[in-house]
DNA sequence: GTGCTAGACTGGTTGAACCAGTCGAAACGC
DNA sequence: GCGTTTCGACTGGTTCAACCAGTCTAGCAC
């Protein structure tokens, strides 16, 4: 299954059943065979069943009433952020997903801002360090042209960030994000935005922070994202269409001097 | 327990172990005792345990090895939105509590921001229309003063706005907040930000959707809840140490005119 | 000393039995 | 005929006892 580093028979039911409900197979309000019948059905015994059962209900995928079963919840209005991550890889309507993506980039935006108002005001020497040694290999990497050390540095550089700020809220509100991005960047390996005012971002970000000008940091964030999420959103209309094929090599970095390149996914399908 | 709906061991032993770690008495990186062992010790069989474990795994308050055993994750560096709840009323350390609380009213201001824009941009007619009967009801409850009225009322006014925007980001995001806001009522439910200007947002909010204005909805948005969280934080400095009684009685509405009156918060103990 | 092995942990899985809510249909009483 | 009661057939909740399967370590063999 998807689920590499743990092979548990709870686990995979778990992420099936949760893939199931995510991709509409099982609608809200429905309600699963018993926890016999789908021990059964999934070739296994009701205790190991049962704590794949007890997983979709911390998830409130569903809900559990004694005597009455299991109904499938409905995640749209009950859900969490926790569920972006594996909504995204179950879903199979592509127009929801371009919509869902488009609806996180502002709040991205949000995010990003908000953090990095939290880190001018509150970065101590040390995440200053941090930022400034992640900002030199991101640079070198990006300079070399190797997108997939840019992006897994990127995630780096977010965490940084993040940590910057020193508030709990604002950890908690990103991680469902980074999951989300370190499995688009692991699953479409060729989507990323390779944006040539990248390394400017970065230093403006940085001297910011060590500076405590708090405007110039919230404003190169603003503008930095504002191209990206603008390239970004050019290149999600025309993909809305679940195994649409465009351009899949990856673009060489930094060769371009006025417009950012986005490698639009590819559908990677999982063996079922 | 606390969880008045479901009775079940599992549940019970999830409680009390998420409560022990997110209060600090479970530090991360320790090791639980053995599945065993901690079903002897809770009085309960292995299996019954383990269904708690799997959902403590799935919180990513622990993290489980096969031949290792169960160890306590750093919830503050993995955790998610989901443990706001939970942290606040497990937390006992006030002047964590305190900090968190005031770094939760940014982020709530630009997350009801972002969810008054979409409400602009998407809300239909149905959506409109809710939100001004919860409205009516709101004010009504306002000028005869029931606070109780007001603070479940403006639940459904939040729910409303939030389900206007017509987007499963903002829907995810906001509801870990929502539970955490619900929490707060019903644990002190003498705590509630009587702000005069209370109706004339909400007038002010609904005409601004239904005539499509958004600037006017976020600044009239963002002007209110300047006011509340300003209130709201002069209480909470003082209110730092946890067991603080200050004013309990419960003052009415509408009777001041020019400044908001907040009641912090009382502790309520619950049975252990 | 180094390397291997055996054992004593750990969690993972299994099957069966029984307890306990919930619901509906059949039986009963009117 | 209709309302009520009861019982049985579901559902999940809990318990037990055994065994499988990783992981680590102490101690043995070299």
């Amino acid at each position: 299954m998807e689920e590499a580093r743990n092979a548990n028979i709870a686990d995979t039911i778990f992420v099936e059943l949760r893939r199931k409900i995510l991709c509409g197979e099982l609608k809200a309000g429905e309600r699963l065979s018993g926890e016999r019948e789908l021990a059964t059905k999934y070739g296994t015994n009701r205790n190991t069943l049962r704590e794949a059962v007890r997983k979709l209900e911390q998830a409130r995928l569903v809900t559990v009433r004694h005597g009455q079963g299991v109904t499938v919840a409905d995640f749209r209005k009950t859900g969490t952020l926790d569920l972006l991550s594996p909504f995204l890889q179950a879903s199979l309507d592509g127009s929801e997903i371009a919509h869902v993506m488009e609806d996180i980039l502002e709040p991205r935006v949000l995010l990003l801002e908000h953090a990095t108002r939290l880190a001018v005001r509150r970065a101590d020497k040390g995440d200053i360090e941090r930022l400034t040694d992640i900002n030199d290999l991101l640079i070198a990497a990006f300079d070399s042209g190797d997108a997939g050390v840019v992006a897994r540095g990127f995630q780096r550089w977010l965490d940084a960030l993040i940590d910057a700020g020193h508030s709990l809220i604002v950890r908690w509100f990103a991680n469902p994000m980074l999951d989300a991005y370190r499995d688009m960047v692991e699953r479409y390996p060729s989507l990323w935005v390779l944006e040539p005012s990248f390394p400017k971002h970065l230093r403006d970000v940085i001297r910011a922070i060590s500076e405590g000008n708090e405007q110039v940091a919230i404003d190169a964030t603003r503008a930095y994202y504002m191209r990206v999420d603008g390239a970004l959103r050019g290149h999600l209309q025309p993909s809305s269409s679940r195994d649409a094929d465009v351009s899949p090599e990856l673009p060489a970095a930094g060769s371009q001097d006025s417009e950012s390149t986005v490698v639009p996914m590819r559908r990677r399908r999982s063996p079922t």
